[in-house]
DNA sequence: GATGAATGAGGCTTCATTCAT
DNA sequence: AATGAATGAAGCCTCATTCAT
C-alpha cells in the first residue's frame, strides 16, 4: 500500500478525531467545519467529500468514539475471578477508573447531553449499545452473588442502575467541574465501593 | 400601578420563561432571539431593550430558574425529626422526588453541562451556589449520625459525595431518555434509600 | 416668562447644539438620536417634538451653525479704514484669524463636505449665503484698489476666488490634522498675506 | 494562468473600485456592502471572502486609490527644465490641471474629510504620504529659485503651504459645488499663477 | 410637553454547502 | 481526490420612529 494510499484510508478517521475536538470545544452548532478542516488539515471541500453534511459528520464522529469502552468492561467481566464481592470490586474499581481516565467517554456523554434533542436516535443508540450493556454487566455479578448468598436479596440488587450511580456523578463532576472544582478521585472510588458493598452485603 | 409599569416590570421574566423553552429546545447557539421574542409574545427589539446581547440573555436565565430548589431543601432540612436515620431518608425521599418532578431543574443542569464551557462562571456558580450546598445538607445530616452511633465512621460516610450520586444518575437519565427508555422512579428510590441507608448504618 | 416656560423656548436650540457636536463626533449616518438627546438632556421622544426625522435635525442644525461668521465679517469690512492695500489686510487678518479660532465653522464645513450629497440644497445655501458673499467681500476690496491703483489689473485681481484660496487651505489643514499634524498659524498668516500683497500690488 | 487563477487575482482590485463608488455616493456608513458587491458583480459573501469587514474594505480601498498622483507630480519634477520660475509655472500648471481632471483625488479627499475622525490613522497616512510630499515639492522648486536669487527670500517663499493653497480650494469648490456653482478653471489657473509667480519673484 | 417602552426594517457578518478546476 | 472561491440564507444587533401614558 502505497503512503498516499494509506493517507487516503485514513482520512476519515483524522476527520471525525478533528470534529470531535471541536465539537467538544464548541458544541454542535457553533463548530465550524472550516475549523475541523484545518485541525484534520485538510480543506472543506474533503470534508464533504468523505460526509454528506456536518449532521453526518457528528453522527459518524459519535458512532466512531462511542464504541471504545464497552470492550474492555467486557474483558475484565470475562478474565475476573474470586468470590462475587471481589468481581464486584474489580468491575467498580475498572469502571470507576476508566472514567476518570477517559476523557473521551466522558466529553462524549456531554455531547449526547447537549445535542441529545437534536439526534434523538443517536440517545437511543447510545442507551441500548452502552448505558443498558454496562447495567447489565453489574446486574449479571450482583444477580449471581445475591443467589449465591453473598449479596442481600432486596431492592438495592434487584435495581442495579443504583450501583452505576457513583460513576455518573463522577463522569458528570469530571465534565463540568474539572479542575476548576476537583474531586479526591482516590477517596471518592473509596467512599462509592464502601457505600455499594457494605450496602448489599448479606449479613 | 399603571397597566404600563405593570408589564414594564413583567417583561424582563417573561422574556427569560420564553428563553428558557427555546433554549432547552434548541441549546444556545441555535436558538434564534426572533423565536424567543416570538414565545414571549414581543418582537427582537424588546429584547435588546432589556437585555444586552443574547450571551446575557442566557446567563440571567440560568441564574433565573437556579434558585429555586435551594430554599425548598433547607426548608425540608429544618423541619426534619426523628432519628437522624429518618431525617436522612427524608432529605434522600424529598430529593429525588424533586428531581423527578422538576423538569426545570433537570433542564437547567443539561444546559448547564452543553454550554459550560462557553459560560465557565455559571458553572462555578452553580457549583458554589447549588451543587456544594446540596453536599453540605448530606454531610450535616450524615455527620450528626455518625456522631450519635447510627451511621458507621467510614469513607462512606466522610465522602458524602457518593450519597448524591444517584440523584445525579436520576437526573441525567431522566434528561436523556426521559420517556423513550423509561426508569421506574419508584423503584429507582427504593433501592437508592436501601443502598445508602444499608451501607451507611452501623450493624 | 417662568423659567420653565424659558427653557421651553431653549430646547431647540440645546437640542441643535447637542445636535452639532454629535454629528461632528460620528458623522450624519452613524449618530444616534438617542445620543443627541442624552447630550441635550433630554429624551428621544422630545426630539421628535420638536423635529420631524433625524434629517431634519440635521438640516435645522446646520442652518442654526451656519448664521456667523458672515455679520462679523461684514461690520470688519464697514469699519475698516485706510488705504486699499491696508483695509485688505485687515480682511484677510480677520478672515485667518477667524476660521483659525473658529472650530464652528471648520466642523460645519466638514459637515457640508461629508454629506453634501444628500442635502445638495444645503450645499447650494452654503454656496450663495457663505461663500459667495465671502468671495465678493473680497472682490469689493480689491477691485476698488485696482481703481485706485493700489493694485494691479490683472486676473489675479480679477478672480478674486484665488486670494480666499489660504483660508480654504488653512480649514481644511485644521479640520484634518488638527493637532497631529500642527500647522504654525502665525508664519502661515504671514506667509499668505506676503504673498496675497505682493502678488497683486500695482509696482 | 487559468481563468479562475485570473478572476481570483482581480476580484480584489474590482470589489475595491466598486467599493469607492459606492462609499462615494453615500458615505462610510450609509454604503451597504451588499450595494458594493451587487456593483462589483458578486454577492455579499464574496467580499467576505477577501476583506475581513465593511471598515477594512473602506480602508484597503483609500490605500489603493490615494496612489496614484505623487507618482506623476514626481515625474513632472524630474523632468522640468529650464528657470526656476519654468519649473514652478509647470508644477502650478500639472498640479491643478490634474485636481481639475482628477475626479478619484478629490473624492478621496473628500471620504478623509467625512470619515477622518473614524479612521485617524488614515489621516496621518495621507498627510505624510501624500500632503507633505506635495508640499515639498514646491519647497524644493521654490527655495532653489531664492538660492538662485529669482524669487525673494521671504515668508511667501519660506513657507510653501501656502503656493499649494489655491490647488486646496479648487479641489473642494470642484468637490462641493462641482456643476451647480461651476467654476471657470482656466481663469481660476491663471489667476493663481499670476498671484503666486508676482508674489514671489524677486524685482 | 415629555417620556421611554416597543416596534421592525435593515445592515453586518457567519458559515454550511456547492462546484469548477 | 482535493481544493478553495463563491454563494446566499440566516442570525445578531442597531436605531429611527411611534405612541400610550
Amino acid at each position: 500500500m502505497t503512503k498516499r494510499a494509506r493517507r487516503k484510508a485514513e482520512r476519515p478517521t483524522e476527520i471525525l478525531d478533528a470534529a470531535f475536538e471541536e465539537f467538544v470545544k464548541t458544541g454542535y452548532s457553533a463548530t465550524r467545519l472550516q475549523d475541523v478542516a484545518k485541525r484534520a488539515g485538510v480543506t472543506k471541500g474533503t470534508i464533504y467529500f468523505y460526509f454528506e453534511t456536518k449532521e453526518r459528520v457528528f453522527q459518524e464522529m459519535m458512532r466512531h468514539k462511542s464504541q471504545e469502552l464497552l470492550p474492555d468492561l467486557e474483558r475484565i467481566a470475562a478474565k475476573s475471578v474470586g468470590s462475587h464481592a471481589q468481581r464486584l470490586r474489580a468491575l467498580v474499581t475498572f469502571f470507576l477508573g476508566r472514567i476518570a481516565e477517559d476523557r473521551t467517554g466522558r466529553e462524549t456523554l456531554r455531547l449526547l447531553i447537549a445535542e441529545g434533542s437534536r439526534f434523538p436516535d443517536m440517545v437511543d443508540q447510545y442507551h441500548d449499545e452502552f448505558m443498558q450493556p454496562v447495567i447489565d454487566h453489574f446486574k449479571r455479578v450482583i444477580t449471581a452473588g445475591v443467589t449465591a448468598g453473598e449479596f442481600r436479596a432486596a431492592s438495592a440488587t434487584s435495581f442495579t442502575e443504583v450501583a452505576v450511580s457513583p460513576a455518573m456523578l463522577l463522569s458528570i463532576w469530571l465534565m463540568l467541574f474539572g479542575s476548576r472544582r476537583a474531586l479526591d478521585i482516590k477517596s471518592f472510588t473509596e467512599a462509592s465501593m464502601d457505600l455499594i458493598m457494605k450496602g448489599i452485603e448479606e449479613r
